[in-house]
DNA sequence: TTGCGTGCAAAGGTTTTGCATGGCA
DNA sequence: TGCCATGCAAAACCTTTGCACGCAA
């Protein structure tokens, strides 16, 4: 299946590291470059984007949708599915993107499984919403 | 809030009416310009997203992230809340926005404000996986 | 040496915007 | 008549692609 990622270079080591020191966060391909940037080391936008494109395919890092025009988000979840036993949720007032650690979500997975037949993929799902923050102001 | 849509013009009830007649369905803003343009109805595209816009902020329409790149898909849902029983589903092998009704979406809904203080708006939300056919073959 | 990775620039696609014109009230 | 809506074209934006060069193995 992996027929890329042949070559280990540089660069995709040094994207992978800087994912993995911010697990929990999420990252657009720009804010990526502009990060490197920032250290004085240009990284070229077609790069950060076959990187991340390959990273996905491995399934170490999650690709997110948020609203239209928007970049899409990265965000490294590692190896192990293990980790992915959290909702994502998206404030639609604060734009926040939140991480709620929950074991319904197992529950519902099984749930669409068996009854409805649907074979959820829940890293790739957003949850648009309120936060409780906007909610009480 | 509603300072837009003063006016009722001709393409707005004709945009409009065809959602509603199509209640289920998704489109993207080229597949509502070419469906009009099919009917010898040329509606601009501009015109299109203005409309859709003007519908996804009353409520009565919603619009779908599915995958980059491609077009926003707008669904027409009606007035009244009642209808958003259920969940969207989007197949990542064929493509489909499927709509599966389950009361757990509620339970669900009000887990997450309960327990997280995160009020979900169950409709803008998509769930991303494989269907029970694609599953199979 | 072989062939993948990189960077730059250009292309591709969707959505938004500016501006003059047309239509609703 | 006063504004809003429309259409066209251009702009803005994110992402992908082509190609020559660089680098890993």
């Amino acid at each position: 299946m992996t027929e890329k990622g042949k070559y280990h270079t540089r660069h995709q080591a040094e994207i992978l590291q800087y994912l993995q020191s911010t697990r929990g966060m999420h990252h657009t391909a720009a804010q990526i470059k502009d990060h490197f940037a920032g250290e004085q080391k240009n990284i070229g936008t077609a790069t950060i984007y076959r990187q991340l494109e390959r990273m996905v395919e491995e399934g170490s890092v999650r690709r997110y949708l948020l609203e239209t025009g928007d970049s899409a988000c990265y965000e490294y979840v590692g190896e192990s599915p293990a980790c992915s036993n959290h909702f994502h949720c998206k404030c639609e007032q604060c734009g926040r993107l939140i991480h709620l650690d929950c074991d319904e979500l197992q529950e519902l997975q099984e749930h669409l499984l068996s009854h409805h037949g649907f074979q959820w993929n829940t890293g790739k799902t957003v949850f648009y919403g309120v936060c409780e923050q906007c909610r009480r102001t």
